[in-house]
This record gives structure tokens, sequence and C-alpha cells, in this order.
DNA sequence: CCGCACAATATGTCTAGACATATTCATCTT
DNA sequence: AAGATGAATATGTCTAGACATATTGTGCGG
């Protein structure tokens, strides 16, 4: 395993920084300065450093110099699989049962979350994730038909529409949410659960250039869920 | 606003990408080619291929070629401020108040949660955060006085643990867990709701080289919190 | 037909230099 | 003292080539 130069350039300067041997704020060597250090190119130090900004651990200003970043947001990698995938990284057995499904134009509330003309074609799905038999999360679906008319050809009644969509319609951008609410009358009936219980809520838009093609909100009863992230040396 | 070369060129491929043009799985125009077809160096088109693997658009693999990616897994950016930060960006007055505070052996349930021995000394301090004088989380911190043994002199009255920890121990890696669960009776009580009442609970734990320097547990009432985050063009 | 060795190939890394560009600092003018 | 000007400097981009390295495909021998 022999590490590329510009690799330990990079863990070099980001173990001092952690060390603390250059301080938030603080500038760092120049370029050339560096790679007389190492006994490089300039260019070697320059992608080093280069990786350090992407990463959001220096800044760099032309004329000025390099300087350890101060950060007071942590961005975090989040994952999040398909529902299928979760259930099944687990070890239990997945399955998909559709509970309603209408195509229809859009009610003003359905029309303001995605985005388009009340009255405007759309497709509402909703349907119940089961892991090893039990109910593991609702799925509540709202699909816009002028973006994705395909859709309107879908049954849904045993795969669930986000598979569907992952495969079939291409997206841009997308957007989670997750907060916590109390399980309303229906919704707990569905889950088995009792009214008024804790939920696990993700929503999820995903647009494609600009038009929102599908909103989606999962609800995960308290305990069947957990949305886990990882991150590594910020600091600042 | 002159764009780098190598920029228009990973703005191109991605573009095609998205278009599917390429589709995933697919191989695209080896190097040599590609600075043939720009007019440009090897070296100009492998940072253009390098930044797209980066960003997870495209896998590479010596002798074979460069593919565009086939994703299952999301990897989403969420960011996640301070609790102070957070209620000021709404506009609202922060305040924080410690309840409990206990300098102490770690028991079972502590020892674990921060992977430490049985006794070992430990620091917990519970307390809230005010939003306009109203509860809007409640904190249970532990903290692992072998690793941060400066925290013991802290009081934490009125200044929260987690703003204090940032500027004043290094960490190297964090763990962020999202979870609902309902409202025992006594944060219940602290946090001025009914007991069984849906919480969003945030989970966050920070090492240092290996060893846990702190374990948190944010509860917050439900529709006090949101956590959202977006991406975009990952696409499988 | 299978496995093994070897050559071909595409990426990965690196260099030494060139020119571009943004920003700062010092100086000169008003 | 305030503002304009220009030189100095550090990063940013790019090139043309060299060698390294992993992997794959091919052909050879058993």
């Amino acid at each position: 395993m022999t590490q590329p130069l510009h690799e330990a350039i990079r863990a070099r300067l980001e173990a001092d920084i952690l060390a603390g041997i250059y301080k938030p704020g603080e500038k760092l060597p120049n370029e050339t300065q560096l790679a007389a250090e190492w006994n490089c190119a300039r260019m070697t130090v320059s992608r080093a450093l280069g990786a350090l900004a992407e990463a959001g651990m220096v800044q760099r200003r032309k004329r000025a110099g390099t300087f350890v970043a101060r950060r007071t947001v942590q961005e975090t990698v989040l994952e999040i699989r398909d529902v299928a995938a979760e259930v099944r990284s687990t070890g239990r057995e997945y399955a998909f049962r559709r509970l309603a499904r209408r195509e229809d134009a859009a009610r003003a509330e359905e029309a303001a979350a995605l985005g388009v003309a009340e009255g405007a074609p759309i497709l509402l799905v909703i349907g119940l994730h089961l892991a090893d038999g039990q109910p593991h999360a609702l799925e509540e679906r709202l699909i816009n038909l002028d973006a994705a008319p395909a859709a309107a050809r879908e049954r849904f009644e045993d795969d669930a529409p986000g598979a569907w969509l992952l495969t079939h319609v291409a997206w841009t951008e997308a957007e989670h949410a997750i907060t916590a609410l109390a399980a309303d009358g229906q919704t707990a009936k569905r889950l088995g659960i009792s009214t008024g219980s804790a939920l696990l809520c993700l929503e999820r838009k995903t647009w494609l250039s600009g038009a929102c093609v599908t909103s989606a909100r999962f609800l995960y009863p308290a305990g069947a869920q957990r949305f886990t992230a990882r991150l590594r040396q910020p600091r600042g």
C-alpha cells in the first residue's frame, strides 16, 4: 500500500490541523514552501491543499494564502436507502401492500405539495411496507403525472412506487426532511399501533430540472427506523 | 466568469450522464479520447473525471475504464448546527438552563453509551434549551472525563456543554442518529408537554482518535425541529 | 477445456515549467 | 488623510511528457 504523495501531504496537514499545530484562522505555509519541504513539485502540494479545501478544512484566497477553516455548521453524510433495502439489510423479509390508489386532478393541498396548479393530473398511492409480515412503514406518495406520465400505467399493487420511480424516472434534485409526529386514527390503524403514538416521518421530494416529480411521506412507528450519519474531521 | 476547462468538461459529462446519453454501467470514452475531443492535455480530462468519481457519479478501474455509477444508496448532506444557532436562525431568542449536573463514576448504562469501563469518571449534564423562553429541546449529555478532564471545571449553568466542547475539545469522528420516541413522564414535565407525546430524538456521539469523548441526546417536541437535507444528481 | 503467464491498456501519479488571476501592500497623487 | 495606481505575491489552471500500477484479455501449455 504505497500511499500517493499528495495523499501523504494531505494526511499530514490534516493531522497537524487536528492536533492544533495550525489553529483555526491561522495561515498555512504557501505551496512553494511546502513543495520545498516535501521535495516535490508545487502541483503535488496544490492537489493536497485542493483536497483539503474541498473537504472544507481550509480556505484558500489568492495572494493571501491558505487558512485553517473555522466552521460552525456540521455537514453530515446521511445515507438513505429505499425501504426494501433497509428492511432486507436487517435480514427480514420485505413485502409491499397497496392500500389505496387514486388517479385524479390535484386538490389544493396536493397541488401545494407538488408545486403544480390545482387540477393538474396526479396519482396518489398509499401503501404499507412490511417486514416479516409486520407493518414497517406507511407510505403516502403523490406523483405528478405531467412530469411522469408513464406512472399512470402502473398498478403499484405489490411493488412500491419508490422503486419503480428510481428506475424509470430521472431526477436532478431531491430534498429530505425528518420530523416526528403523533399518529392520527387512520394512520395508527393502518400501522397497527395506538392513536397518538410517536411516528418518525421522512418526507422526500424529487425534482427533474425544476419540476417536482414526486412527493412522498414515510411514516415509521417509533423504534422501527433510525437514520444514522457519520462524519469525520471537520473541526473549526 | 471564465469557467476552468476541467469544470466545463466535468459539467458536460455530468449533463450527458443525467440526460441518459451515458447510461448507468456504461463506459465513458477514455482519457486520451476525451483529451483529443476537447483538444487539451490528458491531465485536464483526468481532473474532471477524478471530480466525477469523487462525487460518486462514475467509477474508475485501471485498464477497464470509467463507468457511470449505479447507486442504490443515496448520500445526502445533512447540516446540523448547534441548538443555539438553530434557534437564532429562526429569529428567536436563545437561552440555556441547566437542570442537573452529576460528576460521578459511570454506571453500567452510561459506561455502555460512552464505551468506557464501568466506574470511569464521567460528567452528566441535563439542560433545557429555550427559544423565546419556551422549552425547545432537552439535552442529556454524558462527558468522558478521562478524555476531556477540563470539562470537570465547567459549571454549564447558562451555557450548553455542546458549545463549550466544540471550542475546547478536538474530535475526529462523530455519529448522528435520528429517531422518534414517546415522552416519558419526567421528560414530558421538563418540556412542558404531555406524557406519551411524540419526540424527535437526535443522538450525537463524538470521538477523538478512537476514544468516545461525549454522547448527547437532544429531545425535541414534535414540530419543534425538522432536519432537512438536499441532494443533487446522484442517479443510478 | 482449464489455468497460467505475459503483454496491452487505461488509469494514477508526478514533474517542471508557463501563464492567468485575484488580492494585498506600498507608493504616489490629490 | 483619502483615494488611485501599480507591483508583488500566492493561488489557479494548464501542458506535454514520463513512469507506475492495476486489470484485463490473449495465447500457450498442459
